[in-house]
DNA sequence: AAAAAAAGAATGAACATTCATTTTTTATTA
DNA sequence: TAATAAAAAATGAATGTTCATTCTTTTTTT
């Protein structure tokens, strides 16, 4: 296999430099010349190692995708108690959006705009799955409100995203009491009121 | 003026066809030609307009976000209790993101990437003044947590944005009860309970 | 007939991608 | 182990295209 003897290195290089300038520029704003030389290597290099430029961006999406995911449900355990479970994740993922920043806001980027192709979108969803069943147990218990899973994601997730954005702005500094009165806002969004 | 005697229609013609185009094709594949032919001109003329690319969008984010803002606001009156007017306004808002859905597309694109200046994004945060105040009164009458005005807007505005490009992108509808039903979310998680 | 607005064609720069070489790595032989 | 040949990886410099913007001319309005 050729693929494999090429360096790892220069790959993660050329997917970092391409979060980095769609970051900061924009994705129409960030030609191969600049992510070739961010990463160090030739233009030409980035053809040995991607098919071309949206190849880049929906391969980078997608790694970077699988990344949020695995961080979000590293230590997420069927056993524990749906309310505790959802505190543990939300808290994961709010971890991964304040810490891996630069990735988090790659994400939101290409969530919202039409800069990947829509196969890559759906292949990133699919990873979602344990957070849906985690809902699915919830709503049975009637712990969860009885509601769409969009409605779930849009008022406890998403609004980390948000958050996120706005703290690399500038405008303001999601600290620890900041995050736990998220944290509350997002399960009171969706928790079933005794 | 100069300015005011040129066709007012053609002006809006090329705001709607970047609109369409940056929605449709992202920034990045939005030439200055593309978005002529869409609004039945010349490229040239374009630039009687505008002064380039960069501010045709500036100055359509700014255009269409007085718009949002001044649909949200339309109706609100400072004499009704908390509570309601947070409502009526939160359903303006979500009116808004549903009926004009393609100018709501393009404010969340705007608002998630670096293709407007930042001087653009600062000028339309100033006309959401009339909910901040409202706010400021809830949290004075220990109706809404007094958490900070970014928090709120992530929990009960943002998630709109993210519901609505949902709907656009087919995933599913929201409908009148699923509507009901984020509004009420909206609304648990920043109200004080009792 | 003068001024303003609009047009299409032209210009030059920037870009994604490919090409022709060079460098590095790997495998082979002495 | 050292020398070398073959293969793979990487490169910088082309290539041809696309694009934003401007220029010159034409059309429309005053």
């Amino acid at each position: 296999m050729a693929k494999l003897q090429k360096s790892i290195d220069k790959r993660n290089a050329l997917i970092k430099a391409t979060i980095d300038l769609v970051n900061n520029d924009g994705f129409h704003a960030a030609p191969m010349s600049k992510i070739a030389k961010m990463a160090n290597v030739s233009p030409a290099t980035i053809y040995l190692y991607f098919e071309n430029k949206q190849d880049l961006v929906n391969k980078t999406y997608i790694e970077v995708k699988a990344e949020y995911t695995k961080y979000a449900f590293a230590n997420y355990n069927e056993d524990v108690c749906v309310q505790k479970s959802f505190e543990i994740i939300w808290k994961r993922i709010a971890d991964f959006k304040l810490k891996e920043c630069e990735n988090a806001m790659f994400l939101a980027q290409c969530d919202n705009t039409p800069i990947i192709d829509e196969s890559c979108r759906q292949e990133g969803i699919k990873h979602l799955q344990p957070l849906l069943d985690l809902w699915a147990r919830g709503k049975k218990e009637g712990v969860i409100k009885p509601i769409s899973d969009y409605l779930l994601y849009a008022y406890t997730i998403n609004p980390l995203s948000f958050l996120m954005i706005n703290q690399k702005r500038g405008s303001f500094i999601l600290d620890e009491t900041l995050l736990e009165e998220a944290y509350q806002a997002a399960w009171s969004s969706i928790k079933v009121c005794k």
